[in-house]
DNA sequence: ATAATTAGTTAGCAAAGCTAACAATATCAC
DNA sequence: GTGATATTGTTAGCTTTGCTAACTAATTAT
């Protein structure tokens, strides 16, 4: 038997609806994905790229809360896909600078296009208030997740 | 170059953060979670057994967005792990009941316990208003979710 | 100059998703 | 009833994405 406090256990409540939403929501929208050629772990990188602008693997990895491993995979792939480049820095000769090429940003549009379209579309339906809602709910995360 | 409504450019931007929160979130999560013995789609699958009751494979998988192959195999890593069971139907030789143990439950309740517990701790630091508009917009997503 | 740190890669493993192909059972058409 | 078709679940095998460990190369600190 667990005893909590009535707001921690709000708090608990609220934590698992957001958790299972989420949940359910990428599971959803992954299948938009393969339909074309970008998946979702790289058409997320290669949004950070295309939005943030050039990066290190290591910032990029750090973005995406990711491993360097696995990034430089990705990276890789995105390489052989020519959607970007990457590029030695003079003054600091480890560093590898990463850039999305106009391919990629071409392809990051229509990626995520179709896959938020389905999300789009619903999200226009919702009431001004829901819509209000949703954003404000997106913030709150965001700044949660970055708290780490 | 798109051209869009305000109003479909304010959706699609809404989807873009709510999307991005939700994967930043997940993959945050992801990582209390190894620490333990359950991992995300178990965790998830066994929560469904739990708060759902017995099911057949079929609506499970259902339930979890998931092909029946990838279900048949979580369900028997769950099983050997003593926090399932398969049963069959009489009625209907085909389909297998599977159901949640004792252990299985407790399993459950640890895990959802720590995987949320640092959210958790986030969410009871939110003012009162922020907390609700987190509850209403998994709210909202979960309807979203449901109409596909 | 040498030691320690940092950036990135490679190799190899595990989890979780998929499709295709199959077995077993149920249902339908006749 | 019997043969064709549906449904349920499993197995096999592939792909993607994550990880750690071990390595190289370059920089910084002692």
């Amino acid at each position: 038997m667990k005893k909590r406090s009535g707001q921690a256990d709000e708090a608990h409540a609220i934590a698992e609806r957001v958790h299972s939403a989420a949940i359910r929501l990428l599971r959803r929208l992954r299948k938009s994905d393969a339909a074309q050629g970008l998946s979702g772990p790289k058409s997320s990188a290669l949004s950070v790229l295309v939005f943030g602008g050039p990066q290190t693997l290591k910032d990029l990895a750090a973005a995406e809360q990711v491993r360097a491993p696995t990034m430089s995979r990705l990276v890789a792939e995105l390489e052989v896909d020519g959607l970007a480049t990457k590029a030695g820095d003079r003054s600091d000769r480890r560093v590898v600078r990463i850039a999305a090429t106009a391919k990629g940003k071409t392809l990051l549009e229509a990626g995520r296009e179709r896959r938020l379209e389905v999300l789009t579309a619903q999200v226009e339906a919702l009431s001004r208030a829901e819509r209000e809602t949703l954003r404000s709910a997106a913030e709150i995360l965001v700044r949660l997740n970055a708290q780490g």
